[in-house]
DNA sequence: AGGTCCTCGG
């Protein structure tokens, strides 16, 4: 095997490796009974160092006048190729003076493996024209699976029916493969025609078909394929566990999944970080925390999906900070994040609006190279965007190579929530330009760009023409959207009556909607209407009761303040305290309305004073009128100049450069009071004043909100 | 001597 020996380029094994074993002779068997079966045994363990010296003993001793023995040089092929190394492999299946299918098949499984399936499919036209070789069962679902790999059906559906006349189709391999082809490429009845015309085939055919049909969001189908799957009674093996799981996770049916989980035990399945995995992602999806841990604490094996699908599990049920914690554990077991990792990472510093946390996420993702994903692009944007950086969320986008249509929609609606209507509709008409199309979520941010711009005539164009034509059907979503609109421009009666007239199932985002607008508007006849809707449909609901009793004390109807006040006391429902956050450095700094518990609370107390004080001769005065009727006169301007917010952004005043932006978080809607004060507040000291609040974000620059005045 | 299915984000 001349030729072939010298044209091999790596084999001389790697620095820090053993000598090659002419000087070791110990560590190799001086001869090797069956090399062919231990190449074998090294591919499908995936180890290279076993395999090489095989490969370095064949070329020792060797005879050089004998000619290449084509099972040898198949197996190393087809070691190579497993072992990730197809140059090497694509290098020797070169140098080959002859070659036959068993060649050819072991390279394009290579090329496959490495995810190179349009190079498969070329290799495949070439061993047909140029070799004339007959392809056989092995080609064949090496071919369907690049089809599936690079999306080529056309190319598919011609081998389809070259398997179909040739009778290659009656392997189950083969069928599989097929099956999964037309699964992947949503054309998942061809995938069922296929496997319920063909006779034979198996459980790996319907693993791929109900997966295709998860995969393009046809869950009702996936279920009856299950059931049909059942009812034939076949042996699940684990990727079916697996499949079915993420069924469960899809439907979000705990007993089902519970019950698969204790067929799984019962039938002793393993359980490979693969069926762990889904089997945690199971669980969080299910909200069933406490069981996705326990699956993740037993593992003996735990890879990095492993720890991002716990993590996800964390995130997708709340608990933020457990989700982030989860990052310093996997640290102290040596495993890095990767693209999804840190996209969840982004989501609960976003969930947390933590945008110091946040930053740092940015620079680890900038530093490990994870940043041109699409995924972790679209967590940044919002992630800036969730907590107040809008600036740096459009720097992301602007900055991203590839985008999808969850990045345009990230992009619109953070451009929505902070009121910026009109930079939302210049992204929405780039989008529309770049030719992705936009779908139910983009118009729930195109229409809440077009309420808080004041146009209802676009507004409705959007959702009876634009929608309809691209054949997206307005849902309560959408319609509450018309709601705000109507409301926003001070149409209020045509609120109403969309609400009344229009035959949709009204939820109580919709009413409390109209409620807000009741409440700005000053309209609190209709405001107290609705406020009892809202009240039957949520008892519970503190907002609610604030509001209500608030339009009452407006109105100086001190009767319903104290009707709603005993209607909360007989509820037992208890009032919310006011509280706002604000990030200072590497600390967060929370104030509680009306307490002095921060360590600097006089000094905090004097500033607000001041600025107050600076206030006031540009026309700020206090709103006294919203404070309860049994406080002392005297008293109200101090209850309202100890609301957390003002405290916290006093703080940040004292804090901080006197050019950096102050972001403040709220758990409550901010109050018409510290409304107006901050909006003079941010022209006295020149400051870009940012409050998030339970609603929405209002961005305070030179004595103006982005909301308008709406909120 | 070679081949097929699966888990983590919105």
């Amino acid at each position: 095997m001349q030729s072939f020996i010298a044209a091999m380029p790596n084999l001389k094994l790697s620095r820090n490796s053993h000598l090659p074993f002419v000087f070791k002779p110990k560590l190799v068997p001086a001869s090797i009974d069956d090399p062919i079966k231990l190449l074998k045994k090294a591919a499908d363990t995936k180890n290279l160092r076993t395999g090489k010296t095989i490969h370095a003993h064949l070329i020792v001793s060797g005879e050089p006048s004998k000619s290449v023995d084509i099972f040898q040089a198949n197996s190393l092929i087809n070691l190579y190729a497993k072992c990730d190394q197809v140059s090497i492999a694509r290098h020797l299946f070169d140098c080959l003076p002859k070659r036959n299918v068993v060649s050819w098949s072991a390279l394009m499984a290579g090329y496959l493996h490495n995810g190179m399936a349009l190079e498969v499919l070329g290799l495949f036209k070439t061993m047909v024209s140029v070799d004339g070789l007959c392809p056989n069962e092995y080609i064949f679902a090496t071919i369907f699976s690049s089809c599936s790999g690079s999306g080529r059906v056309e190319e598919g559906k011609q081998c389809h029916g070259y398997v179909l006349k040739s009778g290659l189709l009656s392997y189950e391999y083969v069928k599989n493969a097929l099956v999964h082809m037309y699964s992947s490429c949503s054309e998942v009845e061809s995938a069922m025609r296929v496997l319920n015309t063909v006779p034979g085939g198996d459980i790996l055919s319907y693993n791929s078909v109900i997966n295709g049909l998860l995969e393009h969001g046809h869950v009702r189908e996936a279920m009856e394929m299950l059931g049909m799957m059942v009812s034939q009674c076949m042996d699940w093996d684990s990727v079916t566990y697996i499949t079915v799981f993420g069924l469960c996770a899809r439907l979000k049916d705990l007993r089902l999944g519970l019950q698969v989980h204790g067929q799984m035990l019962k039938n002793d399945i393993k359980c490979d970080v693969f069926l762990s995995s889904a089997m945690i992602d199971m669980y969080g999806k299910c909200g069933k925390v406490s069981n996705a841990a326990n699956v993740f604490d037993r593992l003996q094996e735990r890879n990095i999906v492993s720890w991002t699908a716990i993590m996800a599990a964390y995130f997708q049920n709340g608990y933020f900070e457990d989700a982030l914690g989860v990052l310093s554990k996997m640290g102290n077991e040596d495993i890095l994040p990767n693209e999804y990792t840190f996209a969840v990472l982004l989501n609960s510093s976003a969930g947390l609006s933590a945008l110091r946390q946040g930053d740092l996420l940015h620079t680890c993702v900038e530093k490990s190279g994870f940043k041109d994903y699409v995924i972790v692009g679209n967590a940044l944007i919002n992630m800036y965007s969730k907590c107040g950086n809008i600036q740096a969320a459009n720097e992301v986008f602007l900055d991203m190579t590839c985008r999808d249509s969850v990045t345009w929609n990230a992009m619109i609606s953070g451009f929505s929530h902070h009121g910026l209507g009109k930079e939302a509709l210049n992204v929405f008409q780039d989008m529309l330009a770049a030719g992705e199309c936009p779908n139910s979520i983009t118009f729930v941010g195109v229409l809440s760009a077009c309420a808080s711009l004041g146009l209802v005539q676009e507004g409705f164009y959007y959702l009876n023409q634009l929608m309809k034509q691209i054949g997206i059907e307005p849902g309560l979503e959408h319609h509450t959207c018309i709601v705000g609109l109507l409301s926003r421009s001070g149409q209020l009666d045509q609120a109403e009556k969309y609400m009344r007239t229009m035959p949709v199932k009204w939820d109580i985002v919709a009413w409390r909607t109209l409620l807000n607008a009741c409440h700005v508007h000053r309209n609190y006849g209709l405001g107290k209407q609705v406020a009892e809707v809202v009240v039957r449909m949520d008892p519970n609901d503190v907002g609610t009761y604030t509001l209500l009793s608030n339009m009452y004390a407006k109105s100086r109807r001190w009767d319903g303040v104290v009707k709603i006040r005993k209607l909360m006391r007989e509820r037992n429902i208890k009032k919310e305290p006011g509280v706002s956050w604000v990030e200072i450095r590497n600390t967060t700094h929370i104030f509680v309305s009306d307490d002095n518990m921060h360590p600097e609370s006089s000094q905090i107390h004097e500033k607000v004073g001041e600025l107050l004080a600076k206030i006031k001769p540009l026309g700020y005065v206090p709103d006294i009128a919203a404070v309860l009727h049994d406080v002392e006169d005297e008293q109200k301007e101090d209850y309202l100049s100890y609301h957390s917010e003002k405290l916290a952004i006093a703080y940040g005043l004292m804090k901080t450069p006197t050019n950096a932006p102050i972001r403040v978080i709220k758990n409550l809607r901010i109050c018409d009071d510290c409304h107006a004060a901050v909006k003079l507040i941010s022209k006295v000291t020149n400051r870009l004043i940012i409050v998030r609040d339970a609603n929405r974000f209002h961005q305070f620059q030179d004595g103006r909100c982005s909301c308008a005045d709406y909120w």
